[in-house]
DNA sequence: AGCACGCCGACT
DNA sequence: GTCGGCGTGCTC
């Protein structure tokens, strides 16, 4: 038999979830081309399109089904490779998603091309000559589509004004009236600019070029088109730069004498320039960028400190850094990225996602370069697209990203190092899977035969126990790097500033003194309130009415600059009328504090001092986030008062102030995490003052000053905010000494979802013991976007358990519940590790 | 997920 | 009878 004209099958990944492999039949021509790794494009289903990844490559043909063939594949060589595939399936199965919800998240949209299925009007038939035996709508949705083409099901369900057009849909293709077709949606485009150049035979010689213009001479407008191009090529050795040409949009936009279009067009006729596309990248390599390799000089105690990492990582795969804020972290960072790059390995640096745009990742390109590529969320899909060829075709062999950089196609990493190790947000919410970046990084690590070096100033509960028992290294870097002593943090005790009536709105005397003495000495303050919007809620004085979401269990945050009422969950607006929606009372009062109103009460306290506010609101556009903090480097604001984006990774010398408001909330709010959220939050924020010259001051206000956590935080303890927190931790049951596994239930019926939550935990609870499950319990928020909720909770040893044994119990459980035809089918999502 | 389809109750 | 809502099963 000849070889060639064996058939092969793949077993592929389709982006959905659902828990299998299909095979499809590869095509005698592929046969060779298509490999585990390669996408690939197959139907599914009657009539979806969509892109697959084969993770399997054999020749068992199916027995029982008609297996369908690959209809095509998109890339020459394999987009994914073998670790991803590994680490894909470990995802799928730790964090209990299927393979294909994994894929959505880990590959660029750009590279998943997918079809929906559109109607259009059959071209062979015209309204006119029917006999009348369509309805209205039906007429309605035939014009419709007259104009406009095709539509996708939902919408021409919308115009139908039916639920499920599918039926409708399936009598006008039997009358012949309209088609199917699938639509497949854009994938990636490279970036495509136009460029004009003069043709060769002009710039052959100085003869040539003197012919050149004598032609052009009778044209005022052409003569123009020519001076400038040879203008903006700025040289005389006109042969070789004339080569690159000119991008055609900036003989239009530089400076200096206006030409037409018209007149480029006619040179262009007469092949005098001649007109050519080049694909460029997304990511321009500016000048300087390519020189660097700008080394770093660490002190002695960070040369120590990057020698311990180094010997621990000859007998643990993962350390920990323990480096108070300003110790220098960084520098140790690029010291051993630099060594794992020059011995030819990949190195990934993780970062949570808002210090992402700041100083740091300047810093890293002044001493990287271009082999650097960043990974950032604000990123369009097209330019993940370019990141991700980047890693695959080696011309970046250091990334810097959020959390879903562990999906590149690295193929050799030598280190991944996770900064700000404790940060939540490098756990994924929403959609499934729910993995956590840190924790995935290392099972990333161990594929790589890589190195992971955990790092932050209040390391989690987690990574700090194990390093504590021996499972990590850790290694303690104390001293602030230039000698510069920690701020100075101060509380204030609010019930006392009440009583002897100094508090002026939400600001203490002692904080707006403070404010009075850093303005006055030209430095600048940041304030940190953990809540946007300029109060939580609004209430009426006579009637005590508070106005909801109508879809959410919450109140409406008021939010003053754009005068609405917001939810914070569905994002549901109503214009603010001054009137109590319930009595038409006009005493109607914003009870509580946001971003907003201390940056309005900041205003009518220091009249002179410039304040900017830097949340989700002021950041939505691309590069507002950028800009706010360049006004704040450059002197320009005085004051920046804002959410969590300040306490991360902003680095600014004349800071020598920073004002926490309303901790207590934090420390109170109902998660066995919220001391250790408080303590990281603190502690972060407060990092921000006096990062250079001199020693900055912190003022936190709260109404438990004598609170342990408080007490622990002034003095900088970590270990005994440890120590209790850890202690409170076992006693409870809870992480690090145990795994949570939280199901939420969802449904429009709350009753619905209550009776289901009981007889889940009821039967979780058999399976696993009582003890190991908590709940039934509504979340604090138990209605989001018309959805009721449900939660229950699974606790789980860390030792002496099989916990993949437990997972599946978990999801047999589940399958089974969902299963009974008695009840309703309710959405339940596991999120594995919650926070 | 998204499509296909079957089962019912409501209503001309 | 038939129209449209709703739930469920299946996809190599």
């Amino acid at each position: 038999m000849n070889p060639e004209k064996e058939t092969y099958f793949a077993d592929v990944v389709l982006p959905i979830p659902v828990k299998q492999y299909y095979t499809y039949r590869i095509p005698f021509e592929y046969s060779e081309e298509i490999q585990v790794g390669s996408r690939v494009i197959v139907q599914f289903g009657s009539r979806r399109i969509l892109t697959a990844i084969v993770v399997k490559k054999h020749r068992n043909a199916p027995t029982a089904n008609q297996v369908k063939y690959i209809l095509d594949t998109l890339d020459e060589q394999p987009c994914v490779n073998q670790i991803q595939i590994d680490l894909w399936t470990w995802i799928a199965e730790y964090y209990m998603s299927s393979v294909g919800e994994v894929m959505n998240v880990a590959l660029p949209s750009g590279f998943k091309l997918t079809s929906q299925s559109r109607i259009q009007k059959n071209p062979e038939f015209t309204l006119e000559n029917t006999f009348n035996s369509f309805s209205e709508r039906e007429i309605n949705l035939l014009k419709v589509l007259e104009k406009k083409e095709s539509l996708p099901y939902h919408e021409a369900g919308e115009l139908l004004e039916v639920e499920n057009p599918y039926r409708i849909i399936k009598y006008l293709i039997t009358k012949r009236a309209i088609i199917i077709y699938e639509a497949i949606k854009e994938k990636y485009k490279p970036k495509i600019v136009k460029r004009v150049r003069l043709d060769k035979q002009w710039v052959a010689s100085e003869e040539k070029v003197s012919e050149l213009f004598d032609l052009v001479k009778s044209s005022e407008k052409q003569e123009k088109v020519l001076l400038k191009y040879i203008a903006i090529l700025e040289t005389n050795s006109l042969t070789e730069r004339n080569k690159k040409g000119v991008e055609k949009s900036l003989l239009f936009k530089k400076e200096g004498e206006r030409i037409s279009v018209s007149s480029l067009n006619t040179l262009i006729k007469k092949q005098v320039f001649q007109e050519f596309e080049v694909i460029v990248p997304r990511f321009e390599i500016s000048e300087e960028d390519q020189r660097f390799n700008a080394s770093i000089l660490l002190s002695k105690k960070q040369q120590e400190v990057r020698d311990n990492i180094l010997a621990y990582f000859t007998e643990k795969d993962t350390v920990l850094l323990h480096g108070v804020t300003g110790s220098g972290k960084t520098e140790i960072y690029i010291d051993l990225i630099q060594k794992v790059l020059e011995g030819g390995n990949q190195a990934l640096l993780l970062l949570p996602e808002i210090v992402l745009t700041t100083q740091i990742v300047n810093r890293l390109k002044k001493v990287f370069g271009d082999q650097m590529g960043v990974y950032h969320s604000r990123f369009s899909a097209n330019e993940r697209v370019e990141v991700w060829n980047g890693v695959l075709n080696s011309r970046f062999n250091f990334i810097v990203g959020v959390r879903s950089s562990i999906f590149l196609p690295f193929d050799n990493l030598g280190i991944i190092v996770v900064d700000e190790e404790h940060d939540p947000s490098y756990k994924q919410f929403d959609p499934a899977p729910r993995y956590h970046a840190r924790d995935t990084a290392q099972v990333l690590a161990r594929l790589h035969h890589a190195k992971v070096l955990l790092g932050s100033a209040t390391p989690s509960l987690e990574s700090f126990y194990l390093a504590s028992s021996g499972v990590y290294k850790k290694v303690l870097l104390k001293e602030r790097f230039g000698e510069v002593s920690l701020p100075e943090i101060s509380l204030v005790d609010l019930r006392e500033e009440k009583k002897q009536r100094k508090m002026q709105g939400a600001f203490s005397s002692v904080l707006t003194n403070s404010i009075e003495d850093s303005l006055s000495n030209n430095k600048q303050i940041i304030l940190f309130q953990n809540r946007r919007g300029y109060a939580p809620y609004i209430m009426c004085e006579d009637c005590d009415h508070i106005p909801s979401c109508s879809n959410c269990a919450v109140s409406l945050t008021y939010h003053m600059y754009s005068n609405n009422l917001i939810c914070h969950y569905c994002g549901y607006k109503e214009k603010v009328v001054n009137l109590c929606n319930n009595c038409g009372s006009t005493k109607v009062n914003a009870v509580g504090l946001g971003t907003e109103k201390i940056e309005d009460e900041l205003q009518d306290l220091f009249p002179n001092a410039t304040v900017q506010r830097m949340d989700l609101d002021t950041t939505r556009k691309k590069y507002s986030y950028q800009k706010i903090l360049e006004e704040f480097g450059s002197g320009k604001t005085d004051i920046l008062v804002g959410t969590q984006m300040v306490s991360k990774g902003l680095d600014f010398d004349h800071v020598n102030l920073v004002g926490i408001f309303d901790i207590d909330r934090l420390i109170y709010f109902p998660n066995f995490r919220s001391h250790e959220r408080a303590f990281q939050l603190i502690a972060q924020v407060s990092g921000r003052a006096g990062r250079r010259s001199e020693q900055g001051k912190v003022a936190i206000q709260t109404a438990y000053p004598a609170h342990p956590l408080l007490q622990n935080i002034i003095r900088y303890d970590y270990e005994a905010f440890y120590k209790k927190e850890i202690y409170e931790r076992k006693n409870h049951a809870y992480p690090p000494f145990t795994r949570l596994i939280r199901l939420t239930l969802k449904h429009q019926e709350k009753k619905e979802v209550a009776n289901q939550a009981v007889r889940l935990t009821t039967k979780l609870k058999k399976k696993l013991g009582e003890k190991r499950v908590l709940g039934p319990e509504s979340p604090l928020i138990d209605k989001i976007r018309n959805l009721y909720l449900k939660d229950i909770l699974v606790k789980i040893e860390r030792s002496q358990i099989n916990l993949k044994q437990v997972k599946k119990a978990i999801l047999e459980i589940i399958l089974d519940t969902n299963d009974g035809k008695r009840f309703k089918h309710i959405d339940i999502s596991i999120d594995v590790d919650c926070l």
